[in-house]
DNA sequence: CTGTTTTTATATCGAGTACTATAAAAATGA
DNA sequence: TCATTTTTATAGTACTCGATATAAAAACAG
């Protein structure tokens, strides 16, 4: 979906702004939040901070639409997952494959923004922001779980979104895709174990 | 231990370097290293920043005394679960158990500074020095667990830790210590199943 | 007391932070 | 053509960053 953006008189726009936002989502993903420079973000870019203001209002709203643009492109793997026709046992341990796999894809991006993104932030606005898509992830789960098991949906979307932290930390420390399988293997076995108990 | 340093000559310090490095351990706990800065520093300790680098040599290196002091004086419970007399499976159960309180047992210091301390951090030294400890606790888990399971050791400690992480950043995130606690005893339970496998 | 040594406080360094005031540049509308 | 609108680049704001040069203060040795 490119919307070619029907703009009325004055100087046109020299970027693209859809680009823009995909170069800053590289930085912060690689980075985070604080480890981004308005400066550093505006040069990759190519603009300068004058225009990267305009585009897109500050550097707490450009890291809010980096966030927007990170789950509608890449959390596919997260929603069809949780659409899998299949026990939730199952669709779980499908999950921790995939993040294992998503986590360390690419070498400059590891773990997951919206998990790692702001951890450590000084700006309370962002680290909000970042809570927020969590919370967005953990609702996620929850609903998922639910279906098969409402009681104990909360503390289990919290255990897996848990784990998920915890891949994230250890795709970012620098474990291979194969060691990450291993250990989503074995948190998926617990979470397994866990519903066996609750029947 | 409270060594009274013998000084020589010259003008005594007007401040107790000891005391400086538990407030610097609970301010770069509570922010992380980034999230400090040597004024701030300086002035809760209630020094200048002359009498800071004095006494301590750099931000960098104030930050390895504190994580020194931090697991010197606060990793008493990792290294006594793992010498409990108990099969590996329960011993990384109690661990979880005694994670889960020590995450959460400070309000304003909840997770663990090796883990989460210089995360996304922008100094590479300091992200080094807190690389180098999380590999020192990654050991103490393999050499324990390799003391029943040889083989597979490493990636059982890479398994540990990466809970760890998770439990440390879900604290941090504001779960209470019991939600922790189930999220914990999911995690033992899939160590179990994999160690059940192993045989 | 006279040196020597160490810590102290003041004041500041250059570099970096997020952000913006100003005005030229480049488009459209009349 | 000329006014209007928007983006552009230049240059700068005030602030914080880690780290230090300087010299006074406070101890000891002789």
């Amino acid at each position: 979906m490119v919307t070619k953006e029907i703009r009325g008189r004055g100087r046109p726009r020299g970027f693209d702004v859809d680009q823009g936002l995909a170069i800053a989502k590289q930085l912060f993903h690689q980075k985070g939040f604080d480890g981004v420079g308005v400066a550093e973000l505006a040069k990759t870019i190519g603009i300068t901070a004058p225009s990267l203001y305009s585009a897109f209002g500050s550097k707490c709203e450009l890291f809010e639409q980096v966030l927007e643009k990170y789950v509608a492109e890449e959390s596919g793997w997260l929603i069809s997952t949780l659409q899998e026709e299949a026990h939730v046992e199952t669709v779980i341990a499908h999950l921790f494959e995939r993040a294992s796999q998503v986590y360390t894809a690419n070498a400059s991006q590891r773990g997951c923004l919206v998990l790692d993104g702001a951890r450590n932030c000084n700006d309370p606005q962002a680290c909000e922001l970042s809570a927020k898509f969590r919370q967005a992830t953990w609702q996620l789960l929850c609903d998922r779980i639910a279906e098969e098991y409402v009681q104990i949906a909360p503390i289990l979307a919290s255990y897996v979104l848990t784990i998920l932290m915890g891949l994230s930390a250890a795709a970012r420390d620098g474990l291979s895709e194969s060691e990450l399988q291993v250990i989503g293997e074995i948190a998926a076995s617990g979470f397994s174990t866990r519903l066996f108990k609750a029947d």
